[in-house]
DNA sequence: ATTCCATGTTAGCTTTAGGTTAACTCAATG
DNA sequence: CATTGAGTTAACCTAAAGCTAACATGGAAT
């Protein structure tokens, strides 16, 4: 019951000229449980915006002073934003403006005219993809100055991005489950190249040299007659 | 096979508690090609909201056990069901009992007694007006200069709206879910195949690379012996 | 029905990254 | 100083991906 609340009281910034849409839907989303500001146009909307830094800017694109567009714009170039989804309140049919709008740095529109019920799904949805964008739910192994992602497949060494060929990402990827401990050469060969596969006795150690070239001799230690280690 | 199927076998859930009612009502709407579920009071109703989603909840508002207010309330609560239109059945005149079912989250309202033509002939502008709404719950994904509209099936490509064949979009589509993340040939077979389909060593190959035509070579990533990627 | 076209799949060939091997060297150990 | 296991190198091999054109299919248009 309680994870339910995280997004009640998300913070939510609406942006229209109009008076009317504006009290009808911030009551609605109100009624949800967020926390609702409101803007007439986009200056004020950007100072609200700086201030309150919302989970979800909706922004009408038609406004006087300042027009949607160009305040999403404006927004996007503000750091404190960089988490803020920013949605377009856009009239069916402006296909034209849903592009602009991406061009300007929008996540999604909405084509009015809206029902309050369509627009507080919307928002929940919004409010729910946000949410699961942010952590990215990786698998990654940090080690020194040693990162390994498992699931783009990459390395980072040094700060500097690498992609290993597979057999050697394998390896890397298991020496370093458990750094330290002394994978026997029999294990290595099951894991990586699997139990079925019979291969020469000197492709284990050509693959190490490979590692050892690119991550530095000293990480990978040799225990003779046994296997190799990882050591940061 | 079993997806496309057109609001012609919409998916009608009828509450009430007079089963006279529910057999003259359902037999008009059988009659038009609905697909019509019943149930006799707001909590049976629940149960079969969840299980059949149905389009359209026809509700009425008396009822023992649990009335229409409170089941709406309820099911508006099921986000299975955020998309499903519901429409209260009220005795002519009851106009708070109108106001509380808006309240409740509801589409519209029929009074009663009603004629089966006037009834039939609601229900399907309720539909139809359910399909202008849903497109609203756009799903849509923002890498760079480009755009996947998972629901309208298009892409916006540098400015460029482009429809993709399924297959493409749907590879694509899967890619882009986690930009950087290597997705294994099987997951991609899984997902955009189907696991049951068989299909050859190369087709994926192929649809990647009139991906990469269309959308530029750099942005498919190729991690040889395991899969490929999307990057921005 | 018939044609036409878009989409999807396949076969078969080319290309290449990646993996393996052989042959030799080196280092450690007893 | 012989033996054994590991290191090194470059040549070699192969599985996997790229590519192309042909074929298959199904839906839309006529």
């Amino acid at each position: 019951m309680q994870e339910e609340m995280k997004d009640a009281k998300a913070k939510i910034l609406l942006v229209d000229d109009e008076p009317d849409i504006l009290e009808i839907v911030s009551y609605n989303l109100k009624n949800e449980g967020y926390q609702v500001y409101t803007a007439e146009n986009g200056e004020e909307a950007i100072k609200k915006a700086k201030k309150k830094k919302p989970d979800l800017i909706i922004l009408d694109v038609m406004m006087p002073v300042m027009d949607g567009i160009e305040a999403c714009e404006k927004m996007r170039r503000i750091s404190e934003l960089d988490h803020t989804v920013i949605t377009f309140l856009t009239a069916r049919g402006e296909d034209y403006s849903m592009i602009a709008g991406f061009d300007a740095g929008a996540d999604d529109y909405i084509t009015k005219p809206v029902k309050p019920r369509v627009l507080v799904s919307k928002v929940k949805a919004l409010l729910r993809r946000k949410d699961n964008t942010a952590p990215a739910a990786s698998n990654i192994t940090k080690l020194g100055d040693l990162v390994i992602d498992r699931d783009q497949y990459k390395i980072i060494y040094k700060k500097e991005e690498m992609i290993l060929p597979r057999k050697e990402f394998e390896l890397l990827s298991l020496l370093t489950t458990k750094p330290g401990k002394v994978f026997k050469r029999e294990e290595i060969l099951d894991v990586v190249w699997g139990n079925e596969v019979i291969v020469g006795g000197r492709t284990i150690d050509v693959h190490i040299r490979k590692l050892r070239e690119k991550l530095g001799d000293d990480s990978f230690k040799t225990v003779k007659g046994v296997g190799y280690k990882y050591v940061k």
